[in-house]
DNA sequence: CAACAACGGTTCATTAAATGAACCACGCAG
DNA sequence: CTGCGTGGTTCATTTAATGAACCGTTGTTG
């Protein structure tokens, strides 16, 4: 691991829930001798990538980020084309929504909605979302290249009891997510979290991301996951337009036999309009 | 130089106008070798910090800088705070605006705002701006800690020859905006580029940061600088409260002076309402 | 109060990791 | 074909990272 990735790391530990860490605090979460960590600390202030609170000496996230966040929306402004749609999902279901985008063989966490319809909700406070684990990994696995699968693979970290952790058990994961055209995770990576998600994609016809609903495992009736994989469905069309792509047509055709009745259903409805 | 600061100094190099670079290119600019160039971009491209386009191999700022925007904006919420009286003032000055905050004893751009009024304006794609050569920095000087002053000394880089380099005509940009409450950069930073700032407070009574208006030089007359001054005025006032502070009473009463009449031309005007 | 623990920060001999000249392989223009 | 400019790789040399032990301060506790 080379010293870069050491002192960017540290980075990683702060996140929405815990945004202000103290020296001895990182060492303990980084695992790391604390001259070392404070080297890193120090150099990553220079820098403008973290800044002291003057009061409590703890470290927290500099305002260099926030010009380099403006030149990624610049260079690849994909983050806007997602924000709209992604509030509209929130609002839809109730549930917290988010937008992750694929860089390499790594998903990252790109953007996210919470709605205030519940008290409880699912908070996404990620960078990294592990591909084995989660809604939108199963996702990318499912509709992207067979190199995804070997990258995720060789990290079968386990999460929870759920966590998806024999080739065999992801690969059933991944079947499913090919069978009906979406990503699920059921308290695979956060107990009682419950996930659901849909590809995207963009202008280069490859798959993109993944845009997901994450809610209370409990609050999840048959009913309720329907109305999630609907609303995520007019989300991925919307998002991927806006990257300028589009949804390929054997995805929405698996959407429409999830969703939509039969033939033989519409036949029996059709009648009495 | 430590390796961090070697590899992240690259990120430096990409902005809004220049948002993919190839690794030669990048060893030109960063005047550094090749081999090393090659591992730390890649080792940042591991971290999300950059990716590569598959197709130029040109390198280009990557998805993980935006959760970290979004972990700094929960944490310090300064940008939303300054977005809005930003927004307004570069509609009412037709010209660029921007709000920088310090930290440490460096000034950070966090955010600026472009009016379409002109088709020539300021572009401000910068990640930090130069304490001696700019209408901010030289705000920050005037009304900052002398810890500041001693920080700009040390480094003089001249940028155009307007550039104060010398103790002396970097003192005497600073008495100008000690006397008038605003900074000042005539072609000091960039050619054809006027600025004036106002001074920025937050909750600690320090000041924080600074408000600023670059404009093209040959457009600047004094009915447009005294437009801006008073804009100025408004949008510090605005921004330090959203950020919790105010502007102290001393600078109010200076810019008083410099805005409005004198108390005799004041008992010319009144009378005849 | 004194003893203690935990904190941020510093030192310096040891060691591991960064370095860069020289090296491919490829693509393109003349 | 040659010549030049890419992105990417190798390996002996050297430089910079490392961490156990240290200091000074603060806040807690029997």
């Amino acid at each position: 691991m080379s010293v870069v990735a050491k002192a960017i790391e540290l980075l990683s530990h702060f996140s929405v829930r815990r945004p202000e860490l103290g020296l001895s605090q990182l060492c303990r979460l980084a695992k790391r001798d604390k001259a070392t960590t404070y080297r890193h600390l120090t150099a990553l202030e220079a820098l403008g990538f973290l800044e002291q609170n003057p009061v409590t000496k703890a470290y927290r996230i500099g305002p260099a980020v926030l010009h380099l966040a403006d030149v990624r929306e610049a260079t690849v402004p994909r983050r806007d084309g997602a924000m709209v749609p992604l509030r509209l999902l929130a609002e839809q279901t109730g549930e917290t929504a988010h937008v992750s985008v694929l860089s390499g063989v790594v998903l990252h966490a790109m953007a996210h909605s919470e709605s205030t319809r519940h008290s409880t909700r699912a908070v996404i406070d990620l960078q990294t979302l592990p591909l084995h684990a989660t809604a939108s990994g199963i996702c990318l696995l499912a509709f992207g290249s067979d190199e995804l699968r070997h990258a995720a693979l060789s990290n079968l970290t386990p999460f929870t009891p759920n966590t998806p952790t024999s080739e065999q058990r992801l690969d059933a994961a991944i079947a499913a997510a090919k069978a009906g055209g979406f990503g699920e995770s059921d308290r695979a990576f956060e107990d009682e979290i419950y996930s659901l998600a849909a590809p995207v994609y963009d202008r280069t016809g490859e798959i993109a991301g993944a845009v997901a609903v994450a809610s209370v495992a409990s609050r999840i009736t048959p009913d309720a996951a329907l109305a999630i994989k609907k609303g995520l469905t007019q989300a991925a069309h919307e998002i991927s337009h806006n990257w300028g792509g589009s949804i390929p047509e054997e995805i929405q055709t698996l959407w429409q036999t999830t969703l939509h009745p039969t033939s033989r259903d519409i036949a029996q409805k059709v009648p009495t309009p």
